[in-house]
DNA sequence: TATGTTAGGGTTATCGGTAACTCTAGCGAA
DNA sequence: TTCGCTAGAGTTACCGATAACCCTAACATA
């Protein structure tokens, strides 16, 4: 591989003088940068980044930690990232943990290995309350996405998890519902929570009581929803209509009901938080609480730019809010 | 941050020492060993990767540049890759060059500077056939993923293109349409070359005259898909089914034709090559040609750790069949 | 007793680049 | 003539790690 070294012996120069015509720094004659980046495009130069950052501290690459690639929210969310990364003169490093607290770790040990100018940061859980704290410790800038986690204090890029579960519970109970049921996220993330928050909320205010029965808690993945879902259809009195806390359960939650040979909505209605279909499919059927995915990712990246620059500056939370597109799975009562 | 030198001060050790252990190489005493993992784990030593890289000539990372992270055909494929990278002790490095010539070259040129290990490569068309020598020149492995290029010699994981549109082709034949439109990719792409070559044999095989006005050429991504597709219902005699080379141009298509007041099937049958819903859907409705995204990605890592194991093997090709999903998107005529 | 071997470690150079400083010739001002 | 300045370079040390080699005490062997 050509280094700057073979540059400067064709050259005839020192190594510093073509590092000075790389960066554009100290005096150098015209005729010498002439010379110089003629022989480096002859040589086909690539610079070092590893030796450069090496020596200089910084890598400009960012890393961004998600939980699973096969949603559309975080690849919508990693596409808006990447953009963002590149207009700041930024690379993006893609990791994903899978909702797996050991790949996180991994993940995690790598990415501080790799001497990233800054982390995005999407945890699995409460539990990665640690993992933070070691990127903290070793002063990598780390702005938590989509979820936050207690007791760790960062710049975050938040839905409104608890006001959009809310929101959607008093559009089904406009839709005449009142029994309707929560299949929630585990209790361990922060949106989860939020999630049930909302949830209850709606209910009291609209005067319906809490029945324990109608809440359930699956995995944000695919796996389980349907052993747990099939419960609801188990219950003396069923819901008439399932709020899911997010797309992939949902899917598993309609899917349980099609295979017990009820239909969507004539039987029961489904509605979720997360965009589901749309951008992928011909006729969005599913009531959904849509996040700004791509927001997501280009307004974490601006905080962390801006956290890089200046690690003083007091931490910010952007809370963004989501929009209800009422469509098919939910029907309207009476 | 922490260096084996202020490991090895501690330890009142050399450096070297301290690097024996790290890497279990060279003879150490157990006491030795011990009281320098121990001070290691008490000042929080996370090795410097860069550092590491640059005198082993290896980074351990391999780098997945893909066309578009929205299309769920890649980010499966990526799935794949990642888990197969892993298993290989490989860290994947994930770009996206959204269909833009710029774009690629911009992430090639920093690809090479990071100087990974190697490259897994979906490259933009035809054009980035320069890039490519570019990376053979530096004596960087590459495998094309999806999309081969013609002049250009290295390991391949494909699709049949060509044989997955004759077959849909024929079905729609079989389903009794006679009148078939493509909506293909840009010809400067490998696969929509070959999908068109199937389109054409699977209408020769069944003796049915070749329109050129049934023949339409759009991009890959969303943008101009729709007003592409209308120039179908212009036509003096329409298609009562369309072929679409992609997912994202099926949606497009139907899209397209839903706006003009046309039912898909009822009015007009669609169908695509790779999978569009699954997964992601309640009901999937489009017939389709789905490819095995996910072993495209483990398999690409695997000939290319292969690769950089030994580079003087020979070039390799693997061809993945894609399988025909019949749903109800095609209208069985008469 | 002299020599060889080995366990357990240390020295030094190097990877490719850059910061910070030094050097020198040529020119202008005093 | 002498001093000082400046344009246009070059020197040296260092970033953090590792390869390759070197060193020494202790013990075994001839």
């Amino acid at each position: 591989m050509v280094t700057i070294y073979d540059i400067a012996k064709r050259a005839n120069c020192s190594a510093m003088t073509v590092s000075k015509v790389i960066n554009n720094t100290g005096r150098i004659s015209e005729a010498t940068r002439k010379r110089v980046l003629a022989i480096m495009e002859e040589m086909n130069y690539i610079p070092n980044s590893m030796a450069r950052s090496l020596v200089l501290n910084e890598t400009k690459i960012l890393s961004l930690l998600i939980t699973d690639i096969t949603n559309p929210f975080y690849t919508s969310l990693a596409r808006g990232a990447e953009d963002a990364a590149l207009r700041h003169g930024y690379k993006l490093l893609l990791a994903n943990s899978d909702e797996n607290a050991d790949k996180e770790k991994a993940y995690i040990e790598t990415i501080m290995a790799t001497r990233v100018d800054g982390v995005l940061y999407s945890p699995t859980g409460d539990e990665s309350a640690a993992l933070i704290e070691r990127l903290t410790q070793l002063d990598i800038p780390v702005v938590l996405v989509d979820r936050e986690v207690p007791g760790v204090e960062c710049d975050m890029v938040l839905g409104d998890s608890r006001a959009g579960a809310r929101a959607m519970v008093e559009h089904l109970i406009e839709c005449g519902h009142r029994r309707i049921a929560l299949v929630n996220g585990p209790l361990h993330v922060s949106t989860s929570r939020r999630r049930l928050e909302g949830y209850k909320e709606a209910l009291e205010a609209h005067g319906i009581p809490l029945d324990p029965s109608l809440i359930l808690e699956a995995d944000y993945q695919h796996a389980l929803t349907s052993t747990i879902a099939a419960r609801l259809l188990e219950l003396e009195e069923r819901p008439t209509a399932v709020f899911a806390a997010n797309n992939f359960l949902a899917l598993g939650t309609i899917r349980t009901f099609q295979q017990q040979g009820l239909r969507v909505p004539e039987d029961i209605s489904v509605s979720c938080f997360d965009e589901l279909e749309a951008g992928f499919v011909v006729d969005p059927f599913m009531t959904v609480m849509a996040q700004p995915a791509y927001e997501f990712g280009t307004i974490a990246v601006d905080l962390l730019v801006e956290r890089i620059r200046n690690r003083d500056a007091a931490r910010r939370t952007v809370m963004l809010k989501p929009v209800l597109h009422s469509r098919r799975s939910v029907k309207r009562l009476r």
